[in-house]
RNA sequence: CGGGGCGUAGCUCAGCUUGGCUAGAGCGCUACGUUUGGGACGUAGAGGCCGUAGGUUCGAAUCCUAUCGCCCCGACCA
């Protein structure tokens, strides 16, 4: 490719909306532009790298027997009305008519889809295992779009899903999909992934593991053991809880005043208390506008999604204080002492259980309990689970260690599904004991334009992208200086044309251009490989060789740069 | 959906508070010339319904109202 010719320029400055590094360099280097929010095209240089992604992910999922299949972006509704999904998805579901007044939906993730091809093609066990995969495009109608190509409405995803006629086939094709992941991203050339427990969400299921690059502007937050393997979504994850020691005799309730003491903070200082002797109610409303009253130790935060699963809800939201002053709590002293608790789910934290005289709210302004014992004190029904969030320094529940948080961006995940999609898509197959059985299923995905800006968050320097040559636009990048002469014209022309004959992706700056100039841009576009052409060097029939990171920088002849080059690569 | 910010040239932004003549700068783009190893310089150009619609006014980029879009934080998120 002629750089004179490739649609798609470089900025020397970023639009001012692109924050994260990854963005800036997107726009910057011409990989892609913005057409609405979250919805973006990609120029020649984008394409090409996620070319190069898509074939690496490609021939990963063949090898461990996928087969490649095309299903529909658009659906109608019935497809999703029998797994239920068209009334339990939110929003992001994009909802529209066709011309007939028919209810369509744009595919967000593709089990309905892929459920009507499997069951009508596989009828007996003979079939399974199996797997099919596709990279489509998907879209989901996100309430924010944000940071470039990392959290998109419209994009490129694989996804892939298998079937099984037991769980133990299952788990062991599970672990083999979470090793082609292991080497698909390792293969793109990401340092630094963590693979996590995670939270099955929406996709319902039991086991579930997220691919995150940990970086600090990834959206989820990871819990890390220091010292063994343990790590998770800090949305489920668990941890040893320090617990405060209980050999502490119950002392009598007494109501105490507190007056305008409100927060636990200043609950803990004015009755010169530790936070952990004090308990914190926490209102919310579900999605069938139940009220939950969550007891938690005051030096823990509610982890919601943690408390989601416990009760099995689908949406929490904080209360209002009409709604709190209605079951008789009094926020900013609210406690279980004294509240209307008929109709309302009471949920109360282990932290709460293990722990003796602790502070609560009377539920009567400028008034709390001192040495509230939970076991003694209450005796109306409740719920009892884990529900606290796990924070730095917190300990391991497998080796007892320090664990610690970081960020990370969920570039792919991976479920163990069951018969969610299976049983009531009424998908069977005859097995050998001649009776009708739903497969159990797995599903995997994998973010593409997500992958494509996470490498760059991990493969950059100040000046653009250092593209892994895995995934480079471009095998070789030929930068003619002074073009116009007739020596560097020459050799430049016939060395781009013998690269290109050896089936070598060479970007050839073939502008007459000044040096830094092309350099700047070179560097945005980030081609590991480099060659200069030059009076400068050709009078001694010389040629400059570069490699983008900076590692390699030297001179080779005119004569031996084609096989030079061309070792390089193999 | 809550909170905040921003819409003026392809990009970055000034002008708006205090309304006034033909709306500006830098970068980028076109032509010519000079330059030529880390985003050169000169000269001459092209490029705008100041997001949109109403309103106030003799007069609106500027004031008022509505609306649309985009970004950030939060909520949410296979």
């Amino acid at each position: 490719m002629r750089l004179t010719k490739m649609v798609g320029r470089r900025l020397k400055e970023a639009p001012s909306d692109a924050v994260v590094i990854s963005h800036q360099f997107t726009i910057r280097g011409g990989y892609a532009r913005q057409v609405g929010s979250g919805i973006y095209s990609l120029l020649p240089l984008g394409k090409r790298v996620i070319d190069k992604i898509e074939k690496i992910i490609r021939e990963e999922m063949n090898s461990i027997d996928g087969q490649e299949v095309l299903l529909p972006v658009v659906m109608p509704r019935e497809l999703w009305d029998e797994s239920g999904r068209y009334e339990s998805v939110g929003s992001e579901l994009l909802r529209f008519k066709d011309r007939t007044g028919k209810e369509m939906v744009l595919g967000m993730t593709h089990e309905e889809a892929v459920v009507h091809l499997a069951r009508s093609e596989i009828v007996s066990y003979k079939q399974l295992p199996c797997m099919m995969y596709q990279i489509q495009t998907k879209f989901r109608d996100e309430p924010r779009s944000r940071a470039g190509l990392i959290r998109v409405r419209e994009f490129t995803m694989k996804d892939a899903y298998s079937f099984h006629r037991s769980q133990e086939d299952l788990d062991v094709y599970y672990y083999k999909c979470l090793d082609a992941y292991k080497k698909i991203f390792s293969r793109t050339g990401l340092k630094n992934v963590s693979i996590v427990e995670a939270d099955s969400g929406m996709m319902g299921g039991a086991i579930s593991h997220e691919f995150m690059l940990n970086t600090p502007v990834g959206e989820d937050s990871l819990v890390l053991c220091s010292s063994c393997d343990y790590a998770a979504n800090r949305e489920i994850a668990v941890c040893k809880r320090q617990n405060v020691e209980l050999s502490e005799e119950l002392l009598p309730l007494e109501k105490v005043s507190t007056p305008s003491v409100k927060t636990i903070a200043d609950v803990s200082s004015f009755l010169n208390k530790d936070q952990s002797k004090t308990g914190k109610a926490v209102f919310l409303v579900d999605e069938n506008n139940r009220m939950i009253f969550v007891l938690i130790r005051g030096d823990l935060d509610v982890e919601v999604s943690k408390l989601k699963n416990l009760i099995s809800s689908k949406e929490l939201v904080p209360a209002e204080e009409g709604a709190i002053l209605s079951i008789g709590c009094v926020p900013g002293f609210a406690g279980l002492i004294g509240a209307k608790l008929d109709d309302v789910i009471v949920v109360v934290d282990e932290s709460i259980k293990n722990n003796n005289n602790i502070v609560v709210g009377a539920n009567e302004k400028d008034f709390h309990y001192i040495n509230f014992n939970f076991e003694r004190d209450f005796s109306g029904k409740f719920i009892e689970g884990n529900i606290a969030s796990v924070t730095e320094g917190d300990l391991c529940v497998s080796c007892g260690e320090k664990l610690n948080l970081s960020r990370g961006i969920e570039i792919g995940n991976i479920f163990q599904l069951g018969k969610k999609y299976s049983e009531p898509m009424k998908f069977t197959y005859l097995d050998n004991d001649q009776k009708e059985k739903f497969p159990i299923m797995g599903c995997y995905g994998i973010g593409v334009g997500r992958l494509f800006a996470s490498i760059i968050e991990d493969c950059h320097d100040e000046y653009g992208p250092i593209w892994p040559s895995s995934v480079s636009p471009f095998d070789v990048q030929i930068n003619a200086l002074n073009y116009k002469k007739e020596e560097v014209k020459a050799f430049s022309d016939s060395l781009y044309n013998e690269l290109s004959n050896k089936n070598i992706d060479v970007l050839f700056d073939d502008r007459d251009e000044k040096a830094g100039f092309q350099f700047k841009d070179a560097d945005l576009m980030g081609i590991p490989l480099r060659i200069i052409v030059s009076p400068k060097t050709l009078k001694d029939s010389e040629v400059e060789f570069k490699t983008r990171d900076g590692s390699e920088s030297k001179r080779i002849s005119t004569n031996e740069i084609v096989s030079f080059i061309k070792k390089l690569l193999n």
